[in-house]
RNA sequence: GCGGUAGUAGCUCAGUUGGUAGAGCAUCAGCUUCCCAAGCUGAGGGUCGCGAGUUCGAGCCUCGUCUACCGCUCCA
């Protein structure tokens, strides 16, 4: 089966069973905005209470917190994200090439220089040394004729850039008769403003409300707590602040189910450290990262560092964890050296000191920060589609079975009487109430109980109990591991142990340290 | 955002030249059933993505719109 089917597959078994719905779907749905179901809110707590407790609980020098989805714009300002994402952008009808509007008329711009220096450049081969390059320039009919054309066009350029006046910007290029590169047409659309975030208001009047974003990462958050976090929590460099929450990105095409979301989950961890060693942590948390993942049992092949060549403006390091995906091994955590880049922007835009006393340096500094990144909801998928398995049986029959971590099922057992009568119910029903303060436990007696099995493998429950008459004489039940589909015969009392061995984060963890 | 393709029950799909919607699986109720989607009886569920138009009549034709997929494009 080609691998797009399999992705078709999954998307639609994410919804049969309750795993990732499509928002709003009975409207017709909202692009790129996906809700998740009974089975799929389980999933996703389950990998967010991993990740918490990998971070908080194995490390004494990580704490976590939970900033607000709303912050002060300057924020924005300062991290970079109000200037690096306001591109007006334009396309050519023919071509169907887009292109940011502001870079053509730069372009535009360049060739007028270029035209003006080849001239000066002309002149000054032919009258030699005696040339004079400034008079030249203020004087000569054709050059200043040319660099008042460039200027004009730079004036409007900037004005039009300052006022976000995108139909002067359209018109700029239509008057300056900018043909596209490859299809060489002047065939352009309106010029469209793409901001990666999302506006609001806060303030109930007109006049007096302040735009603020909806946050496109959640590391600003720990940024500005640093303070906070580092003198009430007596905290000393290294440490890290650790936080899981919602962020939005108002993207121009997202796609591929929930690989990009315009509303998604980040779980970030902020690693506080000294300039000079930031480099060696950087490396330190690759490992970290890697070793998470690969705890799970995925498979370790499925995994691959991708170093960056081209770095963000505020990194000196940075590489991405990628899966592979059924459409190709995709990105599901970044880890960044940020430098001081945040905070060093913090301290300018708030005029407050953001720096540590390093006691045994006896010195003051701006920490360096490692970040690591992980998307809550591309993990989601990762573990739902290397999970995913259509089995053929021997009896020539198919099951589809979630083959998912155990400690990150939705539903860790089901109790379901062999048949319903002669009492069974009642011993089952009897065994649940036991079982369910610990364990998120199904109950079932609808159909036989081949169907019923499959029902729990098509969700990922790693283990069936099954209570027969033999459980009325002797207090045993048969206990079927879903990947193997074997049984075994054990005793009531004995079931707690046997899952929760298996079940528990704390099996996961303790591979972690 | 552009181009191409598609949208009918929870899922997978059928639906003839335009004549008031079907199947399999799933769901629910009951019977049967001593371990891997068995069987029997019955039931519920769709204004055919949405909105206009053409027509005596639209799931089918036309336009618009929304959503998804594929290809561009973008991706701190």
């Amino acid at each position: 089966m080609a691998q797009e089917d399999v992705f078709k597959k999954i998307v639609s078994h994410a919804k049969e069973y309750g795993f990732v719905f499509p928002s709003s779907e009975i409207y017709d749905g909202l692009s790129a905005v996906y809700d998740y179901g009974q089975n799929g809110v389980e999933l996703k707590n389950n990998i967010k209470r991993y990740w918490w407790d990998a971070m908080t609980l194995l490390h004494e020098n990580i704490v976590g917190i939970d900033s607000a989805i709303f912050m002060h714009p300057t924020i924005w300002k300062a991290s970079g994200h109000v200037d690096a994402f306001n591109d007006p952008l334009i396309d050519n009808r023919d071509s169907k090439k887009r292109y940011r509007a502001d870079v053509l008329i730069e372009d535009e711009l360049a060739k007028m220089d270029d035209k003006i220096n080849k001239e000066v450049a002309k002149a000054a081969k032919k009258f030699g040394d005696s040339f004079d390059e400034a008079m030249y320039r203020a004087t000569n009919p054709r050059v200043l004729e040319h660099q008042a054309k460039r200027d004009a066009l730079h004036e409007r350029f900037s004005k039009a850039m300052n006022d976000n006046n995108l139909d002067e910007l359209r018109q700029i290029i239509l008057d300056q008769e900018i043909v596209c590169p490859i299809s060489g047409t002047k065939n352009w659309t309106e010029v469209r403003q793409f901001n990666l975030m999302f506006k609001t208001e806060m303030g109930s009047t007109a006049d007096g409300a302040m735009t603020v974003y909806l946050r496109p990462e959640t590391a600003q958050g720990i940024f500005v707590n640093y303070l906070n976090v580092q003198k009430t929590g007596r905290m000393r460099i290294p440490f890290g602040i650790a936080q899981i929450g919602k962020a939005f990105r108002n993207e121009i095409v997202a796609r591929q189910f929930i690989f990009r979301m315009r509303e998604f989950e980040q779980m970030e961890m902020q690693f506080f450290v000294r300039p000079g060693s930031e480099l060696e942590y950087f490396k330190k948390w690759k490992e970290i990262r890697l070793r998470w993942h690969k705890a799970l049992g995925l498979g370790d092949e499925k995994y691959r560092y991708h170093d960056h060549d081209k770095l963000a403006h505020y990194a000196n390091a940075a590489t991405d964890i990628e899966f592979l995906m059924p459409f190709g091994f995709k990105e599901v955590e970044g880890i960044h050296s940020r430098t001081n880049f945040d905070l060093s922007q913090h301290e300018k835009f708030s005029g407050k000191k953001i720096q540590y006393f390093d006691p045994e340096l006896n010195e003051s500094y701006t920490p360096y920060v490692i970040e690591t990144s992980i998307g809550v909801d591309r993990m989601f998928l990762s573990v739902l589609c290397s999970s995913y398995e259509e089995q053929a049986l021997e009896n020539g029959e198919t099951r589809v079975v979630l083959h998912l971590p155990a400690p990150l099922a939705p539903v860790k057992c089901a109790v379901m009487p062999l048949v319903r009568k002669d009492g069974l119910p009642d011993k089952a029903r009897e065994i649940v109430n036991d079982l369910k303060f610990d364990f998120a436990t199904h109950y079932d007696e609808k159909d036989s109980i081949g169907k019923r099995y499959r029902r729990q493998d098509a969700i990922g429950t790693p283990f069936c109990i099954t209570v027969d008459h033999q459980t009325l004489e002797d207090n045993t039940v048969t206990l079927r591991e879903r990947d193997s589909m074997e049984q075994t015969r054990v005793s009531v009392d004995d079931l707690h142990r046997l899952i929760h061995d298996r079940v528990s984060l704390t099996s996961l963890l303790r591979k972690l340290s």
